[in-house]
DNA sequence: GATGAATGAGGCTTCATTCAT
DNA sequence: AATGAATGAAGCCTCATTCAT
């Protein structure tokens, strides 16, 4: 009854609307769980906490992922790919210039969201997610693997294949202690050190 | 009186036999953890499984262990300890042949006990576990820094510290891909890459 | 404005509507409890029996009490209470009459609901709950202590707060054994005697 | 070995001797429960922790008695002995004087071992234990309430069985408020007044 | 779409009791 | 007699998910 008094009430909304009524809920659902999932971990928070951090019911949850995994794979793949679009590379080949950004954005990103890359890091360790999670990683990893192998062939690295995977891990491990170790962890140094390793400049 | 010649009635059990007794079910539970938890998870492993794995009663780990999280703390802290043994540097000076010795021996470990390896680096980054981990680990991780250092020290690093600190992250990054991506990485390839950022030979 | 509009979608079930459920199943609860606790102890009495007993499932309790301990001291709350509401003397003074009814009502008390005064009785016994029911059963009890010693002061007992204590043990005292021996308990006897005490009529 | 050599040189012990050892031996169980029981409440008390209580293994305990319920039923046995046997009327008839002393000796009981009281209220009212405990009790009891009516008899008093029973209650009500309350209770006014009551001098 | 009451499986932990030695 | 390792049932509680409204 009280229903219905109040759609009549409402001025109609386009399919439009609710799309974006609807994406704007599920956004706002994947940030949720960013905050409460970097901070007490994917186990550690419920879907009646997640509710409560994202200001809707329990129930509503279900209605935009059908399980907390889903939510979770959607938070790291929503994340990623803010990553991606972070580093701004999309259409340009490296150079000794941009690959100077792209470590110094690498620190930065971490300084900016280190909620994000703490329940990253946990979420593509967990055996049972892990697999789920390093593929989504990897799809976005290997675009540009190719790219920094071309970099790397351009400056004459004998293996630039092998090179790109390396330095991937290299940033791996340098993010993981920075993430952790913040306090410790002499950014400039790790910045220059790789720059040299890199033969930039 | 009475009482003294009640104590000095031997216990059919000796204390000597209850406490072998007791050293080897703790080392079997803590193995059968490494083994569970390194396969499915600490979240994904209940304690009746690790019981079961262990060849035991659900009971009986609580003879041994106050506490599912008491478990994985012991068996991250034994692990860590072996790991030390293994590199056998505690009373040497490190020298290039002794890195280059630490840095083949790092890939043999995660080769030889890549579940304790998958596990160690799934709980370090546990929120909440997170804390007791690491700082197990830096206990374990600072005593040869101080080490590491001297070497950098000896080879003309002007920052011999954050070498050291730096030096350990790239290790960490390199193990952590190693250890999840082992068919696509080129163990030999990252060895000679360290060895030259290293500037050794 | 999206925000505005989705708040005033009415919920299909109102705010009060979801109170009116609570407040009911909150009571069936503390009720179901009653019979139980009374019946088989509170030790003796699982949240699974419980459960069963108010017909619900094991954690539906948990939505409205978050202990086993909190569904015990709730229900011990409630019937204090409502046993004051029984003697209805809040807001009036102390007369030979009503301290004739007070007498009389204490064993009709017993006699209506026996199974809330055995758990009563064996709750503030136990030590570990003790504590918690006694400061419970104090708060209500002190508010009347002052009105009884006021009456027995009027009656030229000499020292009319220990006066009031005093009847109060012996309250008591005859409240346990009708309850326990109620058999072999002769409640007019006690009545008369007890009035014969206080020298009523 | 050890144990046959340390059995040789020990003395033959006689029947009666080893009988000694097991009565101080349960007794010392008995005690031992007391305390605990008396501290932490029969379900808050562990088997394991009985057997720390009293200094000697789980398993010992188990010689003496065959389950954790005996152990408390046949330690409220003893305590009821003993308080008989403390009240010392097992071969005289109840006179003014004895009945005064009957009184005060109520209350030094209950100031000399707490402990008891505190666990022998609550054993008596747990559902489950209760039957017993209170058949237990009756029977000590029974022996002296016929004494106690032939005394309240010689006194006048119309229904003296009833009489022994009322004044049973009052001592039960008086002493457990006594041993909830000691600080806040006046024994002496109790006393003088539970006197009157009984028209004694 | 939105709510939160409701379910029930499953997890951690405790503990009385047994038993090999 | 004496020990304490070992068992396993049972208890409390959590939580992802469903569903009536």
């Amino acid at each position: 009854m009280t229903d219905r008094l109040v759609n009549e009430n409402m001025p109609p909304k386009s399919k439009e609307q609710f799309e974006i009524i609807r994406q704007d809920r599920r956004i706002a659902i994947l940030e949720a769980a960013l905050r409460l999932f970097g901070r007490d971990g994917y186990h550690g928070s419920s879907m009646a906490s997640l509710a409560k951090e994202a200001g809707i019911s329990k129930g509503l949850i279900y209605n935009y992922f059908s399980t907390k995994e889903e939510v979770l794979v959607e938070m790291v793949s929503m994340g990623l790919r803010r990553m991606v679009e972070y580093y701004n590379i999309e259409d340009k080949d490296i150079t000794d210039e941009i690959m100077s950004q792209v470590i110094e954005k690498n620190f930065e990103m971490i300084e900016i969201n280190p909620e994000f890359w703490s329940i990253y890091f946990a979420v593509i360790l967990q055996p049972g997610i892990r697999d789920k999670a390093i593929r989504l990683a990897m799809e976005q990893v290997n675009k540009y693997n190719l790219k920094f192998a071309a970099y790397f062939q351009r400056k004459g690295f004998e293996n630039p294949m092998q090179e790109a995977v390396f330095i991937g891990s290299i940033f791996d491990g340098v993010s993981l202690n920075f993430l952790y170790n913040s306090s410790y962890y002499d950014k400039y140094y790790a910045i220059n050190r790789i720059k040299e390793i890199l033969k930039i400049k």
